[in-house]
DNA sequence: TCCGCTGACACGTTTGAATTGA
DNA sequence: ATCAATTCAAACGTGTCAGCGG
């Protein structure tokens, strides 16, 4: 078992070896997920990853793709993205590095993601990785197909939720195991800061093929005008004058020198081996130089998720809590110890079985007798809807859904009506995820008791369900 | 003046309908 | 008549760039 005290110094190395599922994948509690392509995401992420958001909405790049073991075959679960501000302050570029330009703006309305196979068995979201391609983020506030709102020049990172859920009427009854992945924290902006990061999109995006050097987009490029080749450095510039002198001051040779973007082919191991060798980026020359680890919020906030979040269910009350990757006591430890074989990133949860999950009986009789086994589950009926998420989704026709600002990717025209849940005007605590991007992945659970209860409440800690 | 935002643009990929052939 | 393979065009995704506005 790796501590997360012994992943410190290795975060761009290779994550924990072996997550292969093991003989005890389906035991309730053991979700595991393993975010795809890591390497891809830990190469933006040295340099300090960009996401471009615009008004009509713009895919993520590297785009969010996760695989799951350890659900129940049988049952149905719902998995959800959102994007979760990393601290509270408003970034500005200068001179090749992140720097703090402010307090953050108002948190915008927050929505989250579903994924549009939402609900779906456990088998299906199994059997092969579940990826997130057609969620798009914008700036702006009041869009109304559902994407996800992010203020410009402020830092995030998607959060995964997993739900045992029927519907989303379930959802709330049901407990929320939630993932997290350091290396996909990215900053919001409308236009790339970062020429690296520029490049290693060109590089890698297949759909920006047509930017790459040895692109046949010579024409475009000899049409233009000279003007303005001042204001902003051309890309051909950029692509010429980044290998050779990417060495500015306070802004460390970085990694990403070493590729040699080859045709959309994910990051070599010797680039990566690169990459831990430099872990150099704008964060991490902040890092060293500012003495905090990963934002300037301070150390003093750093362990928020350390810390528990008292869901208003007195009955059955679950610590919302963070898991420090490999300190867990689980058996499951040691399987996610000695997954480096599989190269992702992963967490496993280890939440104790709650709300619709079956118990452990009748999942034992699942796992012997298989998905026919498996009986309708009852889940507690609709009752009290307010306080409904905000969230993107596939199309659905069940009733009352619609009025709830659920949207589907699909179906882009549903009317924005009131946001329900408490006013989302204010970051929440400023929180992270570890004390420095070491975890291989953050999990936390949460327990919904008493709907009408914790109907009042935000989902999430930050949220406006 | 600076800097972030926006929309038009060119280029490439994806997707699905239409066509062709076995 | 059916099905699979191929073709083609529209839709979509992408970064670039110039101009706008706070």
């Amino acid at each position: 078992m790796q501590s997360i005290r012994d992943l410190k110094p290795n975060f761009s190395g290779p994550p924990p070896s072996s997550m292969a599922a093991g003989p005890d994948a389906y035991l309730q509690g053991n979700i595991r997920m393993t975010l795809e392509d890591p390497e891809l995401w830990k190469t933006f992420h040295e340099i300090g990853t960009e996401m471009i958001i615009t008004k009509p909405g713009r895919r993520m790049f590297p785009h969010c793709k996760v695989n799951l073991s350890g659900l129940i075959p049988c049952a149905k679960y719902i998995l959800l993205v959102d994007m979760v501000p990393e601290d509270g302050f408003r970034y500005k570029w200068n001179k090749e590095k992140w720097e703090v330009a402010g307090k953050a703006e108002p948190q915008p309305p927050c929505r989250t993601y579903l994924h549009p196979d939402s609900p779906a068995p456990g088998s299906h979201w199994m059997k092969q990785s579940v990826s997130f391609l057609k969620l798009k983020l914008t700036n702006n506030t009041l869009d109304q197909h559902g994407h996800i709102i992010l203020h410009s020049m402020h830092r995030y990172h998607p959060r995964f939720h997993i739900v045992q859920a029927d519907d989303l009427f379930s959802v709330r009854w049901s407990v929320f195991q939630t993932f997290t992945f350091p290396e996909t924290s990215f900053t919001a902006v409308t236009a790339y800061q970062n020429t690296k990061i520029t490049k290693l999109k060109i590089n890698h995006n297949p759909f920006a093929k047509g930017f790459r050097d040895e692109g046949t987009n010579k024409k475009r490029r000899a049409n233009k005008s000279p003007a303005g080749a001042e204001k902003r450095p051309k890309m051909s510039d950029i692509l010429n004058r980044d290998s050779e002198e990417d060495s500015p001051p306070d802004f460390c040779q970085s990694s990403f020198d070493g590729y040699d973007g080859e045709e959309g082919d994910l990051p070599k191991s010797k680039e990566v081996d690169a990459v831990k060798d430099e872990r150099y980026s704008p964060w991490a020359a902040e890092r060293e130089h500012g003495g905090r680890t990963e934002s300037p919020a301070g150390a003093e906030t750093r362990d928020m998720y350390s810390s528990e979040q008292l869901v208003p269910t007195p009955a059955s009350y679950q610590p919302y809590r963070f898991h420090e990757y490999g300190k867990s006591p689980s058996p499951s430890s040691s399987i996610g110890s000695s997954n480096g074989g599989s190269g992702r990133s992963s967490f496993e949860s280890r939440v104790p079985d709650v709300a619709t999950v079956p118990d452990e009986s009748s999942k034992s009789r699942t796992h012997e007798i298989g998905p026919s086994a498996c009986g309708p589950q009852h889940l507690p009926g609709p009752q009290d809807y307010t306080g409904v998420l905000n969230m993107t989704m596939a199309q659905t026709s069940k009733p009352g859904v619609i009025g709830h600002h659920i949207y589907s990717p699909y179906s882009a025209e549903q009317p924005l009506g009131q946001w329900s849940g408490p006013a989302p005007t204010q970051y929440p605590p400023p929180h992270h995820l570890t004390t420095d991007y070491t975890t291989q992945a953050v999990h936390h659970s949460y327990h919904h008791g008493n709907v009408a209860e914790w109907s009042q409440y935000p989902l999430f800690p930050y949220s406006c369900w």
